[in-house]
DNA sequence: TAGATTGTTAATCGATTAACAATC
DNA sequence: TAGATTGTTAATCGATTAACAATC
């Protein structure tokens, strides 16, 4: 199916996910379609921002009737690029390396974790997850014979920019940042960032706010 | 100092978190002033921008010299109530509540992990960064017995509605869900949602139109 | 005082909601 | 056909940027 971005606004982009959540877990019930109205009751949106949204993609519906959902999670999974392969490394095999490795693996099997890196000779030549997990000192190497497509950052702050530099240096495109550090890139680098500090203190906010 | 919220639109309560970072870096880099237009360039943000979400919460700046950094600091963290006490329990003592152990371990000590637990038998009645780790079933009482402010999910999607519930119905008010479960909460309670998902296929998205 | 820079108002831009004609 | 519901345009709302008078 076409499905021609006419560069959606990244708020858009970021409700993606969701639709498809809901909508794999409607299928999971039984329900082979739904209405823009009883999808916004259940995901506490509007019913216009769903169709809205859903336009600026292209026009997956049928008036009448409502939206396919077999369809619409196809159509969502294409616009995400969900089912393309991603080749990933962890560089950090602590226990937030780990858990990232954990949640691949439970994901489709779009992704798959090749490689983990860690500094402390006390986690390296281990195998997690039956993935091995190698000396930094090898990441350069490595990166040259194999095709990467993301670099997960699980490493602490103090080391966050100096590692992100070394992939990126080393042909990496992608980068999921878990990292608490502040990394600035190019034009034609993809970064997205886990941040954690900016949702701890959200919520303190928000904590503080419910009191009042 | 008075810092009346005029209920600040959540974008900019997003943003303070990331001014308090930058601007303890620079207090780090011996740095005691700056104006809004000199942080700006810093965090690749307008000035006008910056000056616009601090006089949200008041008029902390002086003409001709800009804000003095520490004080900035402080009425930041005032905000964001960064630095009362908060007592945490973590549900899930698996490789990813111990990452999240970790990393309020390495805050402050404006938090704190008391308990930790889990449902699985062989990693309760354990000791990680000295929290004990108790099983699920003890979860009710411990919560009766002791005052906890936030309660973290760590737990896989499938028991994260039923967990969050859990801890809802035993008094908990604020929930830091990591889970991938969508998680309903009614107005009393405060939720901050880690969303893995929405970050990663955020990723593939922009991965594949990165290579547009 | 002159220069710098804020706080704040006005203008613009973007995102969400409402409305409704098109159409299944 | 009548009813339902989309796709899309218009209206509203909210957030960001620009401009500038106030003032340190």
């Amino acid at each position: 199916m076409q499905t021609l971005s006419k560069n959606a606004p990244m708020p858009v982009v970021r409700r993606l996910p969701k639709y498809h959540r809901n909508l794999k877990e409607l299928l999971e019930e039984g329900i082979t379609k739904i209405s823009s109205k009883d999808l916004s009751e259940r995901m506490g949106l509007t019913a216009s921002q769903i169709r809205q949204d859903l336009n600026y993609f292209g026009g997956f519906g049928q008036q009448g009737y409502g939206y396919n959902i077999e369809d619409l999670i196809k159509v969502i999974e294409d616009i995400l690029s969900i089912n393309n392969k991603y080749n990933c490394i962890i560089i950090g095999a602590g226990n937030l390396g780990k858990a990232i490795s954990n949640y691949i693996l439970n994901l489709d099997g779009n992704a798959k974790v090749l490689a983990m890196f860690d500094v402390d000779a006390g986690k390296t030549n281990k195998i997690f997850n039956d993935i091995n997990i190698y000396n930094m000192s090898e990441l350069k190497d490595y990166l040259k014979k194999n095709e990467i497509d993301i670099a997960i950052l699980a490493v602490p702050k103090s080391s966050g920019v100096e590692v992100a530099k070394d992939v990126i240096n080393n042909g990496i495109k992608s980068i999921w940042n878990f990292s608490t550090a502040d990394i600035a890139v190019g034009n034609d680098i993809v970064i997205e960032n886990m941040a954690i500090n900016e949702s701890f203190y959200t919520l303190t906010y928000l904590i503080s706010e419910n009191k009042k």
